[in-house]
DNA sequence: CTTGACATTGGACCATGGTCAAATGTTTAT
DNA sequence: ATAAACATTTGACCATGGTCCAATGTCAAG
């Protein structure tokens, strides 16, 4: 038999079947060919596709990013800038979603640190800055 | 009428009626007292527990976390220690993730450089190391 | 030939944090 | 008195990214 079952491109990808099949219903993938039993029967090439949504995906991207991504990559009419500016645009949500991160945790860690932790908690200045609007504002 | 109704509160805690209910589904808050025409209707202190839900989510605590600060802040058990433990946790947790994005950031930013920019994508970089192996391994 | 490991399908379900709709009742303002 | 603006309930639904299940079929090894 030429060809992989389910099984080993998800292997071969790092995904599950499970995932392999959601990818197929989400339109993320092509529906498989199939053997005289029905199995799904994949190319070399679809072990490309697979790790390039496996691959995108550890990159922070969504899927549907990642449709949106496959879709220029298979569009000979794309350009360089074309993906420049998704990559650009995902990089610059990354950023913003770290700055938040770090005005929370920043405001979390002075919290922390107005608290010697000894004793019991009626005073404790964590929960009465929680309990009082003193605390920096978010948003 | 002494009391407010969930308008009210949900107004002065800067959340929607909905998510009040929501909360109150969920154990969050108690089931409030009701009026004769069965309005829940909300005390002082309710908008000062409302607040400090909405200020502790706001400082990125899950409602499950959140529920277990409030229990902590209602037990005279609770030590400092006990506070402190939660809200280092957290600190933690969300220092890992900012640590995790940076990554990712890291690669993307890499992958934006290897890219001028200019002309179509049949050769651009980005799409290429999407489709080898060959970037940087995430996880 | 049997057993185990794989495949198929449809559909339910998980967590998260709500949001929205419909049908109905109440309060308030004019 | 009537309309607008609020309230109630039940229950469905949203996105995200799958995971798990049962019932059934297929394939390969011994």
């Amino acid at each position: 038999m030429n060809g992989l079952t389910i099984g080993k491109i998800a292997k071969q990808a790092g995904v599950s079947s499970d995932t392999v099949r959601f990818y197929e219903r989400c339109g993320l993938i092509e529906p498989a060919g199939r053997t005289d039993s029905n199995y799904r029967i994949y190319r070399e090439e679809d072990i490309v596709r697979l790790s390039f949504i496996k691959r995108a995906k550890d990159l922070g991207f969504s899927l549907s990013e990642i449709r949106v991504l496959l879709s220029l990559s298979h569009d000979p009419g794309t350009t360089k800038a074309d993906v420049k500016r998704i990559t650009g645009e995902k990089a610059e949500k990354i950023r913003r979603k770290i700055k938040d991160l770090t005005r929370i945790l920043e405001a979390l860690e002075q919290l922390n640190e107005l608290c010697d932790g000894h004793g019991p908690a009626d005073d404790c200045p964590i929960l009465q800055s929680l309990n009082r609007e003193s605390g920096g504002q978010c948003h």
